[in-house]
DNA sequence: TTGGAAAGTCAACAAGACTGCCCTATCAAG
DNA sequence: CTTGATAGGGCAGTCTTGTTGACTTTCCAA
């Protein structure tokens, strides 16, 4: 710990960010902020029998029509049954439409419906309105900033999972 | 969402970070970074009886020695009975003490005891260690934006407890 | 053709959140 | 000194979301 502490008083003020304090209040303002981001979907959500889990596997499959269950699987980085319950009351619910795959038939193909594609833009929207509302206020240089350090912040797998998603055409 | 798709093709590039996809990036970065950043200490409660709930109390226990039980619980954002299964076992296990308030002897101020800061360096130092590797991989700036980003995130209510909590003295 | 591996499904369980209700101790104000 | 409000704690029951482990179906390669 004492490597990183009061490096700003041999350095100059650059190397504040660094100290154990900094970073602490990093932790706390990431603690803070999820808790917000995720509160308005939640809210939705909180009326119909769905949770926190259902938004994700509806992301994903709007982001990424077609991808099988081992794919979302591994985006989201859940196991088998915890996916497995959600997926199953979005299909029965009509949500989610799952295809048996062409090429191989043990594959699940995942698509949205109509109704589940509503349900994301729903979700999706309420969620952007914040980050949208946050983008404004910060500033795109604070953006910036703010997505470099959350790419520094993920695990190696994720982060080249994330870089390799593109981009949604409009 | 018409109203920020594709600003920067009238304004340039500066608002290319207000558009929809840009933001469910923003967005996706979030999922994906805040994963990892409750990985590490995820990792080491996963053998003891504990969990992230344990983490948290701990933490704000330690930024803020002898805060009452309603304080902590505004702070974490859950109810009582949320708090209360945590604070109990901690408390058994000695980890955190209860003292009766001198002023007010309905309350109970909490402290960490020896054992307690123990574990709560060890959970916070691997918690640091990945911020620390993100600050460093990203910048004085990037980390400017992004603690800038996160607090314009937050509701209004905790942007204010955030801000006024003081930094602690090292 | 057959045996292993992969994809998906299901059953049973645990952690951690919630609500609603009840209880005690303490304080403060009429 | 009573009375109402506040701080804290507890019990019962529920929900969501995560886990492990065992099972079927399907595919592919030896």
């Amino acid at each position: 710990m004492a490597e990183t502490m009061r490096v700003h008083t041999l350095g100059g003020e650059d190397l504040l960010f660094l100290t154990d304090e900094q970073i602490r209040r990093g932790i706390e303002a990431m603690f803070f902020a999820y808790r917000a981001f995720t509160a308005d979907p939640d809210l939705i959500l909180a009326g119909m029998d769905y949770g926190r889990a259902h938004h994700r596997a509806l992301h994903f499959i709007h982001r990424d029509p077609g991808l099988t269950v081992t794919s979302l699987l591994a985006v989201l980085g859940v196991t088998k049954q915890s996916l497995n319950r959600v997926l199953r009351t979005l299909i029965e619910d009509g949500l989610v439409e799952s295809r048996v795959g062409r090429r191989d038939r043990r594959e699940r193909l995942l698509h949205l419906t109509a109704e589940g594609a509503a349900l994301e833009r729903r979700l999706s929207e309420a969620q952007r309105a914040r980050m949208r509302q946050a983008y404004r206020a910060a500033g795109p240089q604070a953006v910036a900033g703010f997505r470099q350090v959350l790419e520094a912040m993920m695990d190696p797998d994720t982060r080249a999972q994330y870089q390799s998603m593109k981009d949604l055409p409009e």
